[in-house]
DNA sequence: TGTACATCAGTGAACGCGCGTTCACTGATGTAC
DNA sequence: TGTACATCAGTGAACGCGCGTTCACTGATGTAC
């Protein structure tokens, strides 16, 4: 075995998986993931179509890599936007994080429905995908977490105009709950899946168009749906 | 010109017509909207390629059709659930309506996702179509707006724990706003947007596998996610 | 009622493309002695 | 340091398919007199 792997072919294998992928990319955006061609792919890189198979064993595989990459970019966005306000309120960490999502979203709109928008026809993700797809939800998860954990005990459950939570809920979201230690109660659960299904529901109809002659700022709704989100949520804003 | 068209082409053509979107329908179950295919739809209803451009000038003339299609045969159960509810209280009649939303995508979850899910790449849907998608959110705007126009004025205005609506936002919703006469307030509208969002954000991460593993039981989640929205909106339940 | 003409549905061939995947191969790079 | 051998990246041909759209045509259906 050579000293750490770094022969010429090493490198260049490197460099080929990466070009490979950038293309995918580009494809992704230019024809959308029912299209994406293994061919087109390695007319782009410069090599024959069979080459690509050194580095992808399929054409699904690549979609794969593609998803993978995706989710991680997007976790590492909110990751990195929500440690950057650490001292900050729990309000303005979930702002900063909601931000970052919607965001990354709209600069990645292809990647973003890649992720979010409608299953690939004849396409199943992995389990490799899983753990990627669960990042940004653990930020949110946290942030909610720790607010209700540092709460005074006669301060939890449902509050004043939430309604209450039947033993049939509580144990359907417990695996969302059983994420954090402590878990988190029912009713703080079942709202922040409400907040998620909000969120990217959201993002999902202004990237896809569903807002257009409707909602005229889409920035000023969105800080808005915020506003609403952290009162909802009960998150401290100091 | 005949009485009514009534001749045998007309008959045959309105069959055909219909034999041809069936088969279309199946295959965007089958394939998905990217891959639609004229040939395809062709072979099975028994005529050759070119005889499909008869009955649609072209693949993406095919694609508004099932489109329009979609959303009005969505709109109309929602109408239908709505109107069937119709001596019931704002709350009820909201949770019937959504659940007939959901029941449909469920039901129908290709041509849910060909609404609301990602765009086909190189499609632009046309003018024809903003209509029909307009229905669903109609009779939720109905539903919010009846309960606003008959409260007193001075219950009206964000809730106690509301965030309060800037200018700018008031500006921003009020296209929606004004699809109501009288006109929504701001703070109803922007609401109202918000549990759109949660409402098509649930069902898209239900029918796209992204509460698997985590929400257990998705029929009490969304009864329950419908419960917070009932409160928010604060739609009386009698 | 019968005939001439117009309409139009459906055919079949063609144009110019595209695809995923396999396989035997050449030749460069890397390894062990 | 030099040589023999093994590894593996990339080639090019092939298999067996697919696609949207156009166009000149045949022949059935419908219309006007």
């Amino acid at each position: 075995m050579p000293s750490a792997s770094r022969t010429a072919r090493d490198l260049a294998r490197v460099e080929l998986t990466r070009a490979i992928l950038d293309s995918a990319r580009e494809q992704l955006r230019e024809v959308g993931p029912a299209a994406l061609s293994v061919r087109a792919v390695a007319r782009d890189v410069g090599m024959v179509s069979s080459a690509v198979y050194r580095y992808f064993p399929s054409r699904d595989s690549l979609l794969t890599a593609l998803l993978v990459e995706a989710y991680d970019d997007l976790g590492e966005a909110v990751e990195r936007a929500h440690a950057a306000a650490a001292g900050s309120p729990p309000a303005v960490r979930w702002r900063v994080a909601c931000h970052a999502l919607r965001d990354w979203a709209r600069d990645q709109p292809h990647r973003y429905a890649l992720a979010y928008g409608s299953p690939v026809p004849g396409y199943v993700a992995p389990a490799d995908t899983v753990a990627p797809a669960g990042r940004v939800a653990t930020v949110l998860l946290g942030i909610v977490g720790r607010v209700t954990a540092d709460r005074p005990a006669a301060d939890r459950g449902p509050g004043p105009g939430s309604p209450a939570v039947s033993d049939a809920e509580a144990r359907s979201v417990e695996p969302v709950g059983r994420l954090l230690d402590p878990p988190l109660p029912p009713a703080e659960t079942a709202r922040l899946l409400g907040a998620w299904a909000t969120l990217l529901g959201h993002v999902s109809l202004e990237l896809f168009g569903h807002l257009e002659n409707a909602v005229l700022d889409l920035d000023v709704h969105f800080a808005h749906l915020l506003d609403l989100l952290v009162a909802d949520l009960g998150l401290p804003e100091g």
